[in-house]
DNA sequence: TCCGTGCTTGACAGGTTGTCAAGCCAAACG
DNA sequence: CGTTTGGCTTGACAACCTGTCAAGCACGGA
């Protein structure tokens, strides 16, 4: 708390005057940083891709484009959620939330008939949300050096051969 | 620290006498985890697979097997290498020696020609690794409320959509 | 018997979070 | 113009945590 007060300018306990402890202040940052990043114009382009197959691939496109941008507060999260049960609903909340959209892409595939035989909806969109967790992102950007187009790439690769159909592809 | 103390029947102090610090506490006991929950003969089970293809399966095996004994050191761990380099660098080393035996899996897949067309061999591995990692587990099994077997299952069948070549299958 | 080893007790410094009381200052208001 | 109000500062405080130190106790082996 103290190092944030003097960045932001203001004395230790002026914070203390906005938000009541430390967790408010993490939830009320990564809240803010998730709506400034997300905004209505990416999702539009999910929404409103031609084929299901397309928004597949704009939904991977968007993960990798948001990652970087909220590796912070979503890390910061991660961490803070084992020893605060606050914290704890919030990342619940905010994954929550993440998967629902996950099962609107997987659900569009299964309406086309385009998700590969062997998975049903919830489960395929379950394994899309791991996968494009902010964990595997870092693994591979933030540890082994990928680059966010490799990312991009590889896990598009990787969710297409096992969740798409595959007819003449 | 205490707490520790007071599970193990000794004064807090009497810790520090076995272990220079925190950090180093938590390295050798996710040290002798890990080494008390990898047996020579679950790893033997991978090496002296009759096929690339059942190595591969058996990795996955072992991996589902391994996560929930070893879930508490790992993300504490995992935690602490956020705020401790010492903690990092162990970090480091236990995936590192992971991504080495992923490869491992991996090359014997492509020796075989069973790795599928557009991946090489690095890049498969890495893959292999993150889709395995411990936090992918975490999100299947402790949030989500996969069980063992599930993820067993369902990860196995991502895995060989995406990564095994397909011929009769 | 003596001595070393492993542990205990108690105290301490330095760091953190969160709370409290008192006061300052500028802008808004009557 | 004086007063009040809101936002901030300063300084102090309690409670907790880690890591260190000094002194002492108890037991087993030489």
């Amino acid at each position: 708390m103290g190092e944030v007060a003097k960045q932001a300018g203001v004395s230790r306990q002026a914070l203390y005057l906005h938000f009541t402890d430390r967790t408010t202040l993490f939830l009320e940052v990564s809240r803010l940083a998730d709506s400034t990043a997300r905004t209505p114009a990416r999702q539009r382009r999910i929404d409103e891709a031609p084929t299901a197959r397309d928004a597949f691939r704009e939904a991977i496109a968007l993960q990798a484009f948001l990652k970087p941008r909220l590796k912070g507060v979503a890390t910061a999260l991660d961490v803070l959620r084992r020893n605060d049960p606050a914290a704890d609903v919030a990342w619940k909340e905010r994954e929550h939330a993440r998967l629902q959209r996950c099962e609107q892409v997987v659900q569009r595939l299964h309406d086309d008939g385009e998700l590969a035989s062997g998975w049903n909806v919830p489960t395929a969109a379950r394994c899309f949300w791991a996968v494009t967790s902010q964990r595997v992102w870092d693994d591979l950007v933030m540890d082994q050096g990928w680059s966010t187009t490799q990312y991009c790439i590889h896990i598009t690769a990787l969710l297409e051969d096992a969740l798409l159909a595959r007819e003449e592809r």
